[in-house]
DNA sequence: CTGTTAGCGCATTCAA
DNA sequence: TTGAATGCGCTAACAG
């Protein structure tokens, strides 16, 4: 039952030619005659022959893969990253071995073997949350194969990275609800295992500091992104004896669990309790009261331009030249959403 | 610069023994002698020698690669069917070449031929909204590489699928509607060239049929899915005489530009007009206003078990068993969401 | 213009 | 217990 897939051994037989013949005439290689050229090709096509690349990786040592790794596909954000690196790789004729780490460093670590094993060209990788090192990178970095880091970049030198800064916004973020005339604002961060750059406390200090608003740390508390989470930290901003009139959030889920709790309280959303957040997801722009604003860290061309940073050291490493390490950096922008005090 | 992997056939010389020894020593084959096989082993740990797996692959005919093309990674429907599929290969030590089709044929064809060059073990596919039949699939078959069609399923026979009926929670949806007191429901599908099966239609009007109301046509209309469209479809039915006071939408992404549109014109969502949609996307629970339901169906499952199937129909192409066609048809849910009339 | 052949790294069969 | 030889499919150097 088995068909054996076509070889160019098979078409060579049957045309009672030479291999070599076969894999010119398929090539458009200048010495074949067009006689010879449009038997093999025809005779190509009625077997449907499709040259076995396993073969051909095996021999130039080039797999044209690339591997992807990241914490999961259910956040919009790494969904829409990956578009962006699969457009990119489709172009220059790459495709992706998708990997989910799930924020566990040990499937993290596991599927850096897989790719390994597979022999991927290159990596992209936005690191679990529980990463704190790049130790299991090491051997592919041996083997001179080139990993491109994004958005999840590990604090560590020597890497190559590409990533959205939000230090401006943020502060933007806190002139924006100043001039709205709000002069307490909380601040809900993530947990402190995420070992990225805090870009987003520090424009958040700052930017108090430009104002001259003195930093109050009872209004910065911490949510592990689950809903319940949210709500304890928003307990605690509304608990306090002197409230917050606008709230800044890690990301727009943490916004959307925290408004959601906020609208069966009774408080009114951008009335009563400003919001602004992180992501910019489409789906906020249909809320009937979105957060009043959210910055854009623009995940598809995150991907892309990881992708392209990737080819390029790919290209490099075949011509020999050195490729010292690059870091895009993308500057995110705050997106005006929602209407209201 | 670039350093080279050692191979078997170093170590073998290194230790003048043969490439056959070191193969079977460091496979713990039985026949070795202990003394040779440390020898071996601490040779390759100290080489930090890896198996070239694209060797191993070339020889065994398989690469432990699955292949995935779905239209898009931006719906949330398809990153969550892909983060089932990925977790189910990452079980089955398979790995996930993704590809989008971006609903372009030419892609599809071309995602199509790149798998197979690739040696997929097989091969799990969404089709594109344009494809009407499966041409592009047949020299995979025919090389009795297995394909499991998964959500969107073409109309053709002899296939191997998994999807979700919609067919009952249509008609559901149409119950639930009338008990809510709705006479006049109007539907708004998709365009017209989305070749799989009409199960959402024909739902609505065995729905209609049961409840002993009399089918108009005029309250069926057609959206490209784009939000100028799914206004355009809301026009038409906002200026019928005998306006429909529910509304079910093909999808929750439609369901929303409807929403919004409608909120615009000043009508009250689920008071003036009920909604009904498709999908359950985590999104429309944070809306005030969410439609009164929407059908659940479940893409994560999809994904898991067409990646399921897939991996026991390659498991019986390896051990030369028949495999029959297999339709897994999972069942939607209309899940309750908002509140209104 | 076309054929012959070596070799990529590995597992495996046959010999010894 | 070990070695020699083979072949997987393809490319490319070399030979005619």
């Amino acid at each position: 039952m088995e068909k054996k897939l076509p070889t160019i051994k098979e078409i060579a037989q049957r045309l009672n030619i030479s291999v070599s013949t076969v894999s010119r005439a398929l090539h458009d290689h200048p010495s074949i005659g067009l006689r010879t050229k449009m038997q093999v090709k025809k005779l190509a096509e009625e077997l449907h022959y499709v040259p076995n690349q396993t073969a051909i990786f095996f021999k130039q040592r080039k797999t044209y893969t690339i591997g992807v790794i990241l914490p999961n596909l259910r956040e919009e954000f790494f969904s829409l990253a990956t578009s962006g690196i699969e457009d990119k790789a489709f172009e220059n004729n790459y495709i992706a071995l998708m990997g989910q780490s799930h924020d566990s460093i040990d499937r993290e670590k596991t599927l850096v073997e897989t790719m390994q094993k597979h022999r991927v060209d290159g990596l992209l990788v936005s690191i679990s949350k529980n990463t704190s090192n790049v130790d299991h990178f090491q051997s592919l970095l041996q083997f001179n194969i080139p990993v491109v880091f994004f958005d999840r970049v590990p604090d560590v030198p020597n890497i190559h990275s590409v990533w959205c800064s939000l230090y401006h916004s943020s502060m933007e973020a806190i002139d924006f609800l100043i001039k709205k005339g709000h002069k307490r604002i909380g601040y809900i961060q993530g947990p402190d295992t995420l070992s990225i750059k805090n870009e987003r406390l520090q424009g958040y200090l700052n930017g108090l500091k430009k104002n001259k608003i003195v930093h109050d740390p009872s209004l910065v508390v911490s949510s592990d992104f689950s809903a319940e989470g949210t709500q304890k930290a928003m307990d605690q901003l509304l608990a306090l004896k002197n409230k917050p009139t606008a709230i800044i959030t890690f990301n727009d889920y943490v916004a959307l669990d925290a408004m959601q709790y906020v609208r069966k309280k009774k408080l009114k959303i951008n009335k009563d309790l400003a919001f602004v957040s992180y992501a910019n997801l489409p789906i906020t722009h249909y809320l009937e009261t979105p957060p009043l604003a959210s910055v854009e860290q623009f995940p598809y061309d995150q991907g892309a331009r990881a992708a392209e940073l990737l080819f390029k050291l790919i290209d490099q490493k075949e011509s020999s030249e050195s490729h010292p390490f690059e870091n895009v950096v993308l500057n995110s922008e705050l997106v005006i959403i929602g209407q209201g005090k």
